[in-house]
DNA sequence: GAATGGTCTTGACTTAAATCAAGGAGAATT
DNA sequence: AATTCTCCTTGATTTAAGTCAAGACCATTC
């Protein structure tokens, strides 16, 4: 692994800082270590600070009173959540948890705001990272609202298999893959089943091959459906 | 009406700037005029600009393969859209339409930048903005994924009677309610009938009056069901 | 290697909301 | 005042996806 420094220059947030700004930013973070399965905070949490993921595998997601989760996104490492909060000065909107065993840098609200506002730098990154999540949440929600799940399901397949010569290897369980596609286990079982009894892809546990992409790429766009 | 600076100064993204600037954003800027229903930009075209709307009403919204539309804002006067996709320089996600005679300013990419650069409060600014938009879409998603339609129905008409004596004025029109909801004019339709039978509002076209707020917030936070 | 516990799959069924198709009501135009 | 449009409502029906329930498939760990 890298040094926290090393660390630091790769955080989007964070990047273009000379040594002596990644330094302070060192020594007003906090390190703190989650279980897997531990929560990090919960939605309506008053927002006393930023997060970001040292080591581990996060997710941000939104829950409905009777049980149905939504997730919002799932931070790898290097990704930082909680900033929006933090800047509006409003109680967290969503709940975040560690997938795994996760060490996240804590930056309490105020340092955050000193080094927003002493170096333009950070500001730009924030403003890049902001415009990232916004771009990902309006995806979000043309998936949700204007895509069945086949088309989902497909669209996420190809979109994590691209450049990866058509292997996609789930980082996340099926439950949360469902979560996160806005529906439940159930119908993405569902699904896959039916992509694998079509030709459309194989199926080893968690590992995907495409093997028909431009057909898949077809159900993807609504250009054809997958139950007929 | 006010003059061009007195409208600038009170536009989110402007705020607190000094008279000179006002000046030379008003400089670059280009007034445009659309009429009512006329396309101001497609998903998909280059971001050239970013958009401030000086007067009219906008809609901001992503169109699926057959035809369903989800509005992802609505942009009311001293509005600014388009800013994400000309920031990271990629097309437009979505498209605007202007939903009555508007009239906008429309700064140019490269001019935006020089602003951005050479102005911090107009990057804090901008940093707002996008929080507020992002705040504003964590909304939307939970709305569309984890909410029934009477639900995000309730919810609405609540959030926009507040503070209203319990009368909403629909400014919009019914079926781009609808497609903000997630859903379509008839089931909008469907719902308020169910709303007024039942004695929860009144309706008279476009004005609303909300009769039983309690019953109508149980049925927002889904304590209750509207259909029984 | 049996037993436990967590995920995933499959089947039968229900249901919310979409679709299709007519009408109706209101505003604008002639 | 009649015609045309646009928008909204209502009814009948379909359908995609959710629910409930049971079993299968792992991987641990005892």
């Amino acid at each position: 692994m890298f040094d926290d420094e090393t660390f630091l220059k790769k955080v989007l947030l964070f990047k273009n800082l000379p040594h002596d700004q990644l330094k302070k930013i060192l020594e007003i973070s906090e390190k703190k270590v989650f279980r897997k399965g531990q929560t990090i905070f919960t939605e309506g949490d008053p927002a006393d600070g930023i997060y970001v993921l040292r080591e581990g595998k996060v997710k941000v997601f939104k829950l409905s009173l009777d049980g149905k989760e939504q997730v919002l996104h799932f931070i790898g490492e290097g990704g930082v959540f909680g900033e929006v909060a933090v800047f509006l000065g409003e109680p967290f909107p969503a709940s975040a948890e560690a997938q795994s065993e996760s060490t996240v840098l804590f930056i309490p609200r105020s340092s955050f705001f000193d080094l927003l506002k002493n170096d333009p730098t950070i500001s730009m990154n924030m403003l890049a990272l902001l415009s990232l999540r916004l771009k990902e949440f309006v995806h979000l929600i043309d998936t949700i609202s204007l895509k069945d799940v086949s088309q989902r399901v497909s669209t996420y397949l190809l979109f994590i298999a691209e450049k990866k010569d058509n292997i996609v290897d789930l980082r996340i369980k099926k439950s949360e893959l469902a979560s996160f596609l806005g529906t439940i286990p159930e119908t993405l079982s569902r699904v896959l089943t039916k992509m694998v009894k079509t030709g459309l892809i194989k199926m080893e546990g968690a590992r995907i091959e495409i093997t028909n992409p431009e057909e898949l790429k077809r159900i993807a766009i609504g250009e054809k459906s997958l139950f007929l």
